[in-house]
DNA sequence: TCCAAATTGACAATATATTGTCAATTTGGA
DNA sequence: TCCAAATTGACAATATATTGTCAATTTGGA
């Protein structure tokens, strides 16, 4: 089903679009660990501190896992660690017995506002001269296309461990 | 070093940017197993096979990895896969003894061929309407990002394990 | 109330990635 | 020509991610 040039010129603009966004993660995710290595952090560490932090009310690993759109042991490994050095706590759930709720430690909180202090001045520095509107413009581009990635033909990760 | 507003809207727009480019890569990965998965492939082999298939010349090993930001050792564990399937050969180099030249075999090109055509009838459907200039632009943003990211105080991954 | 389905954390096996080291070899400048 | 530095693949140790399974528990509909 061959298109008018024009559809193609589109799909190769997002195919180029696409290796960018490969390239990017891999410098983005080093650099997020460079940055906060000092900190006794990684990006997956901070990756997890984040959604612990940002979440309005605490959560057990399972749903962190899934709003993070990871594997449920990998997060539950990360926060084991974390708990072990005093980070995070899991308290009892009065919901739910086995399902701990996550929650900073004051030790983590700190840490966590640390690296988004650290955090700040860096994003401002890369961020310098794009323009709000190229910024905006290019996540909604990068928005649809993960939209049309997560309809249908895809399972969630936690639905492939459930139902296969 | 407080900046002027609009200044700050740029980094935070930059900021829900890079998070949206995580959860893109995410998406594009598991998308891209999926696509190519009953062929034998992975996302990995597929983006080691594409730089074999779209290297003017054959290289060796260290060299494909450097091009595309990856671990040597990875790349050779994926190469040395794909020789034991009979998708690559090591070929000798008569410029250097170790360093043996990486090539498709027909089978190797027949299947970066089977991939390739599958991709595209993908990426027109992803692609659709979003625009050429969108995406140009979103792709020149997320290159800027990723050049800033890129020059001095990191260091490129094969520095790295030589140089510390 | 009851019970099948879903959720959850634990555990284990395996796959994959990362880090470090080494020796063979090539490269490039003195 | 010579030799220090860089490149390269091999190997190994470790870290991390993925996949699969299980039992405890909760959930939601009959």
């Amino acid at each position: 089903m061959q298109q008018s040039p024009s559809a193609d010129r589109e799909t190769d603009a997002l195919t180029q679009l696409i290796l960018e966004v490969f390239r990017l993660n891999g410098s983005l995710i080093a650099a997020g660990d460079r940055l906060v290595a000092d900190l006794g952090l990684t990006s997956a560490r901070w990756q997890v501190l984040g959604a612990i932090a940002l979440s309005p009310t605490a959560e057990p690993v399972a749903r962190l896992a899934r709003s993070l759109g990871l594997h449920r042991q990998g997060v539950q490994r990360i926060v084991n660690e974390l708990v072990a050095e005093g980070i995070v706590t899991l308290d009892d759930n009065p919901h739910h017995r086995r399902a701990k709720l996550v929650r900073l430690t004051k030790k983590g909180e700190a840490l966590y506002r640390t690296a988004e202090r650290r955090q700040r001045p860096w994003a401002r520095k890369l961020a310098r001269g794009i323009g709000v509107k190229a910024a905006v413009s290019a996540h909604a581009v990068l928005k649809v296309v993960r939209e049309r990635l997560e309809i249908e033909p895809q399972m969630k990760i936690e639905e492939r461990n459930t139902k296969l």
